[in-house]
RNA sequence: GGGCAGAUGGCCGAGUGGCUAAAGGCGACAGACUGUAAAUCUGUUCUCUCACGAGUACGGAGGUUCGAAUCCUUCUCUGCCCA
C-alpha cells in the first residue's frame, strides 16, 4: 500500500492536491509540516503532524519540521475567531527551543541517511528580510481579491481581522516558496485549516517561478460532543513530562470515549490498518474492557515518553482505580506507594496538626493547596466529591488524625473520580 | 473626518434608577447510573466566610441621586455606513 492509500485508509486525508500522490509514489520527496510556537511544549494535538512526519520518513521521504519562530510573531488568523496577542521576543525564543528539543525525539535526523529528517526556522530567513522587498518581490505575484477568498479571511471581515493577520498568509506562503528553491521541499502538510495558507504557497511558487509544488491536509480532530481535542481537566495534555506526566498522559487515552477511540486509533496508531480494523472489532464485541483506549494508551505513552514510564503509568492506574481499597492502599510499601504515585501532583502538610483534636479537614484541604479555598474544598465536600485513601469523606467538620496516615506519613486525596494529590505529613 | 450601533460574569446573552451578585443558554466542576465510556438526571459555578455576613463587579474616569449595570459628561476600544 503506499503511503497516501494508507493515509486515507486511515482517514487521515482531508484536502489533498492533484498530483501529490503521484509526487510522493515517483521518488524520494521531501515534505514539510510547520508548527506554531504558542507555548514551549507541544501538545497532543501536534502529535497527529509529528506522527505524519513520521509515517512519512518511514515511507522513506524526507521530513522537515518547521518551527515558525517568525510566523509566529505574526498570529496565525485561520480558525481564530478574534485577534492574537503577540508574543514577546524572549517567549517566542523560549518556545522555539522547547518545541524544537520534542520535535528531535520523533524523528531521525542522520544526516548522512538520504531521508535524514531536517529541522527549520523560519525566523532564519524572514528576519533580515525588509518590508519593502518582501511587498515587492513576494506581494506582487498575490492579489487582493485572491487573499481576501480565503476562509481564514473571510470569517474575519465581521469581526475583525489586522493587516498583520491578513498578510500572515503571504508569510507562509513564502515559507514554501523559499523551501521549494533552496531545500526541493515539493509537499507541505498540515491540518485542515491550514489549506489555504498551503495553497498561497504552491500559488506562489507556480506564479513567481513557474515551479509546482504540491499539499496534503489531515483533517482536524474533533471530539464526538464538541469539545476540544487535548484538553483533560481543564488544561492541556502536553508531550513535557513536567507538565503533564507520563501517568496523565497515558490516562487522557485511556479515558477517550468510546465515540472517539476508534477514529483516533486509526489517526494515532502505527499498527497496521488490519490489526487496527481487527482491534476495533474485538473492541466493539466487549466495549467495556477498553481494548482500544488501552491499546492507543500503552502505544503513544511509550512513543512519547518510554517504556518504563508506560509501566508506572499502569501501575498507578491499577491501584487507583481498580478494586483497591483502603487495605490495599495500607498493604503497599513507602517505596511502593511513592512509585505508584510518581506524576501525581503531591503536597506537604505538617504532622503536628494531626495531633489532640485531629485536622479539621477543610483546613487541611485549603492549606496544603488541594484546593484554592477554604469555600472551594467545602463545596467539594458537600458535593461528595472529596475521598481520603479511596473512602468518601462525609462531612465538612470531618477530622483527620494519625490513623489516618498510609505508612505514616502519607495521605491520598481524591478530588472527583480522577483527580489525586499525595499529601505528604512531615 | 462625518453618521450610526455597540462594550454585562470563562463565552453567548437578558436586563433602561431600588425587588440585581445580575434571567436564560453554553462551557466547566462534582454526584447518581456505568465500563475511569456515552446519553440522562441532580447539584455547584465572582472572592472570603461553618454560618450570619462582608468585599469586589456590568469597557475607563468623573458626575447626578438617599440609591446607578441602568441617567449625564468625557475618554478608550469594536463593528457598520458615508467621505
Amino acid at each position: 500500500m503506499n503511503l497516501i492509500a494508507e493515509l486515507r485508509a486511515r482517514n487521515l486525508v482531508q484536502d489533498i492536491m492533484p498530483g501529490t500522490e503521484e509526487q510522493l509514489n515517483k521518488e524520494t520527496t521531501s515534505v514539510y509540516i510547520g508548527f506554531d510556537p504558542t507555548a514551549d511544549s507541544l501538545h497532543v494535538g501536534s502529535l497527529l503532524p509529528i506522527t505524519l512526519l513520521m509515517r512519512l520518513q518511514r515511507a522513506g521521504h524526507k521530513p522537515y519540521a518547521l518551527i515558525g519562530g517568525a510566523t509566529g510573531m505574526i498570529g496565525d488568523p485561520s480558525g481564530k475567531s478574534a485577534e492574537r496577542n503577540l508574543l514577546d521576543m524572549e517567549t517566542l525564543q523560549k518556545n522555539c527551543e522547547g518545541q524544537r528539543k520534542q520535535l528531535e525525539k520523533f524523528l531521525d535526523f542522520d544526516q548522512n541517511k538520504p531521508n535524514g529528517a531536517v529541522m527549520v526556522n523560519n525566523y532564519d530567513w524572514l528576519k533580515d528580510y525588509t518590508f519593502l522587498e518582501f511587498i515587492r518581490d513576494i506581494g506582487k505575484h498575490i492579489t487582493i481579491s485572491y487573499m481576501m477568498s480565503k476562509d481564514s479571511v473571510q470569517k474575519r471581515l465581521e469581526t475583525g481581522l489586522s493587516f498583520t493577520e491578513f498578510s500572515y498568509q503571504l508569510i507562509q506562503g513564502f515559507d514554501f516558496y523559499h523551501l521549494y528553491n533552496n531545500n526541493n521541499v515539493k509537499v507541505q502538510m498540515g491540518g485542515a485549516d491550514q489549506w489555504g495558507n498551503i495553497v498561497t504557497g504552491t500559488e506562489l511558487i507556480r506564479r513567481k517561478g513557474g515551479g509546482e509544488a504540491f499539499a496534503m491536509t489531515a483533517p482536524l480532530i474533533t471530539k464526538s460532543d464538541g469539545s476540544k481535542f487535548g484538553k483533560s481537566e481543564g488544561g492541556n495534555v502536553w508531550l513535557d513530562a513536567t507538565r503533564t506526566s507520563p501517568y496523565q498522559f497515558y490516562q487522557f487515552w485511556l479515558k477517550l470515549p468510546d465515540a472517539d477511540a476508534e477514529r483516533m486509533v486509526y489517526y494515532f496508531s502505527f499498527r497496521s490498518v488490519e490489526e487496527i480494523t481487527d482491534l476495533v472489532k474485538e473492541h466493539q464485541a466487549a466495549p467495556h474492557l477498553r481494548k482500544l483506549q488501552k491499546s492507543l494508551a500503552e502505544e503513544l505513552t511509550v512513543l512519547v515518553h518510554s517504556e518504563d514510564d508506560l509501566a508506572f503509568a499502569q501501575k498507578a492506574s491499577d491501584i487507583l482505580f481498580g478494586q483497591s481499597t483502603v487495605d490495599a492502599l495500607r498493604s503497599l510499601s513507602e517505596k511502593q506507594l511513592l512509585e505508584v504515585m510518581e506524576g501525581v501532583p503531591q503536597v506537604t502538610a505538617s504532622k503536628d496538626a494531626l495531633q489532640n483534636e485531629g485536622l479539621d479537614v477543610l483546613n487541611f484541604l485549603a492549606e496544603s493547596g488541594v484546593f484554592p479555598s477554604k469555600g472551594e474544598a467545602r463545596k467539594m465536600v458537600q458535593n461528595g466529591g472529596v475521598s481520603i485513601n479511596k473512602e468518601k469523606v462525609t462531612g465538612i467538620d470531618h477530622k483527620l488524625n494519625s490513623t489516618h496516615l498510609l505508612n505514616d506519613r502519607y495521605m491520598l486525596v481524591q478530588r472527583g473520580k480522577s483527580n489525586y494529590t499525595l499529601a505528604i505529613f512531615n
